[in-house]
DNA sequence: AACCTTGCCGGTAACGAAACCGGCAAATTC
DNA sequence: GAATTTGCCGGTTTCGTTACCGGCAAGGTT
């Protein structure tokens, strides 16, 4: 890096003042014509851009927003993608950090990007994430902050998510729709909260059917396919065993059907499956399956534009929340009566 | 945001100048024992933490590193992933824009990061881009530049890649030698270097195996799904349809895979396929796919260092090129002939 | 002629921190 | 006892920029 052209430099080589010259540049009052005409001519040749540093440390302001996140999937990319483009056009910079899923690197992004001194945060917590000190930090320093996807009940502050409860409810009542009484859930660890809310529209959904839940059919395990895949091969080694199974993303459910294949089982006739996301991947395997779309990019931008109005609006957001409605795609995975 | 409590605050309430301050707190010499015990107390209860902006514009740099990339899919975000890695250890933040694979688009970010003044890019550019001004723009500013993954032969800076013709070579000998005699290309746009070199390749393993190069079975493409999906349903309905199809992306191998499904046809028994990036999505598909591990994880974590080596070292290192070994995993869309 | 507007401009402080220089006392050296 | 070294500290400048205040000349008003 070299030396930057400065305001300085301007002012020297026209044997004018600093002032005179940052009045010129900003078509402030004060200046003659020939002058600014001169200055800007210069400053045009010399290619000056004002120092952001400089300003920074005047304004108070950095113009850059820290995000972060549990990790770089798929959903959270696309949220990414939606969080950029809203923020770059409001003239913000985006500095993502990512904790993959470790409450640790969570405490040390956060730390890093309160040095940074970034306008505002906007988080989504990783699933290790059981104590909020970090995130009350942030708050204690009269900090903006959105929480978005992953959010934390217990935080005042503005809220973008999906409503997990509804996603629950359509991908279980498509189920039981299609003949399925024995319905089990692989629900990702217990104090996320993103999964607990679709097993709430889960269980909601089975008792509105009158169909009982059967605690055996309830299976928590970690956010990834290996563990889908073992604790499917389990489910279905059962005595009694389901009829379908929901999963609550869509890694959980390649797991699942990996299982499913293995054992000679054929998807929709013996198991019914449905995921969550509705990933690019579900329309390209075989068969090809159902999955709640959350509307990622949507939520993205919803998070990003829901975070600049709080940094111009002198009212307090912190209680408004943005629930996105999900919506069922409906695939080969899960239909054994032919739509109508 | 609130105002930190500065080195100021403290010396006005010991009654101390701040160069003092300053210096207890930095554990210089000259401060008595018990002034700088003091010193260090009150900063301790005050939580103060150093202006970073105040810093930066002292010390003409910022901690932060700029990288752009064309967009976030499986390959970036993992290689993105071990960059973030590395350049957090050395006491880096990284700025991640991404381009969409828009050359408009990247014009914007390469003057955003220069205006956020970070003190160096990391460069992977967009398909689109076919004239480098804005790369140029930031080696005449004397920053510090490291290509990755997509590099620029004509110019002069560090560069980590994959070795792609060594890539297309393994694949492509590897169908031959299950005994596809007929190999069909699917590459990308015409001005990709990355695939201009898997098909090098591709073109030197079929003359070194002394198989003639049909242009017909050459087919570029836009680097994604569909295009692959449409391409392929044109080479198999040719009447001399080829008999395996490399593709230049596990995207485009799945497009690909959906074209040779509809048509009736098997793999790996009428048509052999593989793929390039070794995704996850690979070994879960039926059949799963043949790929073209790049180590995406390792170029990353590889770039971040050069970069700091570049960085720290007085030395010219843009002759530097770090060129990474693939290595192909051979799944069932190609074995023809069990392996021994 | 004495007074106020304008137009135009420069000096200074401020943002937060650190490098550099100089000063003044006490302790050490010759 | 004079000279020098330490220990300890504050003042000032610097980074780049803008806000604020004050000044000075030309022209217009009583």
């Amino acid at each position: 890096m070299e030396k930057q052209t400065t305001i300085k430099d301007i002012a020297r080589t026209l044997n004018v003042s600093t002032s005179t010259v940052s009045r010129a540049l900003r078509d402030a009052t004060d200046v003659k014509p020939a002058t600014k005409k001169a200055i800007k001519a210069l400053a045009e040749q010399l290619d000056y851009q004002p120092n952001r540093l400089a300003l920074s440390l005047l304004n108070r302001q950095t113009n850059s927003i820290g995000v972060i996140i549990p990790n770089l999937d798929y959903v959270l990319a696309t949220m990414v993608k939606g969080i950029d483009e809203v923020a770059l056009g409001a003239g913000y910079t985006v500095m993502v950090c990512q904790s993959d899923e470790s409450f640790g690197r969570e405490i040390v992004n956060t730390n890093r990007l309160l040095e940074s001194l970034v306008d505002g945060f906007i988080v989504s917590v990783s699933s290790e994430t059981k104590v909020y000190e970090h995130i009350k930090k942030i708050q204690n320093k009269k900090i903006p902050l959105v929480l978005f996807d992953r959010v934390i009940n217990s935080i005042k502050a503005p809220k973008i998510r999906l409503d997990n409860v509804d996603g629950g409810m359509q991908a279980t009542q498509h189920l039981i729709d299609q003949g399925y009484k024995k319905i089990a859930i692989l629900a990702g660890p217990e104090n996320l909260n993103i999964s607990n809310k679709r097993m709430e529209g889960y269980l909601q959904t089975l008792k509105a059917n009158h169909l009982k839940s059967d605690k055996h059919f309830i299976i928590h395990c970690d956010f990834n396919q290996q563990y889908a895949y073992e604790a499917t091969k389990e489910l279905i080694a059962m005595k009694n065993r389901p009829d379908a199974i929901f999963t609550i993303s869509d890694r959980m459910a390649i797991g699942a059907m990996l299982a499913i294949k293995e054992k000679g089982l054929t998807m929709p006739n013996d198991i019914g499956l449905v995921g969550f996301n509705n990933e690019p991947i579900t329309s390209l395997v075989t068969p090809s399956i159902s999955s709640v779309e959350m509307y990622a990019f949507e939520i993205g931008k919803a998070t990003a534009k829901l975070f600049i109005e709080m940094l111009n609006s002198e009212e307090d957001l912190s209680e408004q929340e943005i629930v996105i409605k999900p919506k069922l795609f409906i695939r080969e995975s899960s239909v054994r009566i032919p739509l109508s």
